[in-house]
DNA sequence: TCCGGCATGTCAGGAGTTTGACATGGCGGA
DNA sequence: TCCGCCATGTCAAACTCCTGACATGCCGGA
């Protein structure tokens, strides 16, 4: 495919750059956890669950960034395989608190590791100093839409 | 969901903070586009098409960063369409080189404004000063696992 | 010359995700 | 109190995308 160094060129824009890194990240997560039997969605709940138990199917959702209906087919999963519990009713409210069990904790441990040695790479091919803005401007990209 | 300043949230990572800001360029591309009666990946091959004619069902899939398999399903929606043509057959060689049609260019025209206004709305929130730098990283991210 | 490797286009199957819709359960103002 | 509003969990259907596989067509070294 040839350059085209034009100043219209879609490659320069900033959502391009954007994509891009996502999809290379994307790519290495989804190589990574296969090994483990995990897919992306199934990590990111299970990472969450650990550092915050008891979170809901919604807050789940949002907090990996699909929808609710996705995120209920995800901890079908992994209910099925024994990652988590769910109660199936609750005193008030509908949300039902979600937790890791003991083997949701073996395999969330063991896919640690290869997702921390992707972050790292992804944290070391940046210049040292210049992490803590990037982490910042990455932040004011996803604010940009929130109105 | 309650904050959490551990030195390990997920939060903190790097890779969390580009998806969530990939999330939300993806979500006000597809919003955006639906007004136009795209999709993210048909709009990528239409601008690229425009940009550099002729190019393959391969050469896009690269260029979009999805598999052959998936760009074969959007350039065949694109030609049932009417806004792009590819030869059936090829004298030299399989890849088959596609062209906008009129009417593609008439849409890409139209789909434009809404995804240039996405773009420059991402570039202002970040400071001037800091926006080469950050295309800069975000390309060494999207390099980092090259090999 | 020939053959192995490589890239391309395509088909089939399945997994994941989304949109749309509905019923249930708090919450707060009228 | 009551009723509208919002959030939640879930079902159904469609769509998108991927993995696996196969056949075709160049290109290189043996």
């Amino acid at each position: 495919m040839p350059d085209l160094p034009s100043a219209l060129d879609v490659t320069q824009r900033l959502g391009y750059r954007l994509k891009r890194a996502a999809a290379a990240l994307r790519g290495a997560m989804d190589r990574g956890l296969r090994e483990h039997g995990l897919t992306v969605p199934q990590y990111a709940c299970l990472e969450l669950l650990d550092q915050q138990p008891g979170l809901s199917n919604a807050e789940l959702a949002r907090g990996t960034f699909v929808t609710r209906q996705s995120m209920n087919v995800v901890l079908r999963g992994l209910q099925d395989g024994g990652l988590i519990t769910r109660p199936a009713t609750t005193e008030h409210g509908r949300a039902l608190p979600a937790h890791l069990t003991e083997e949701g904790r073996r395999r969330l441990a063991a896919a640690r590791g290869v997702v921390y040695a992707i972050d790292q790479r992804l944290a070391d091919a940046v210049p040292a100093e210049r992490l803590p803005g990037l982490l910042a401007d990455l932040d004011r990209l996803s604010a940009a839409f929130d109105e």
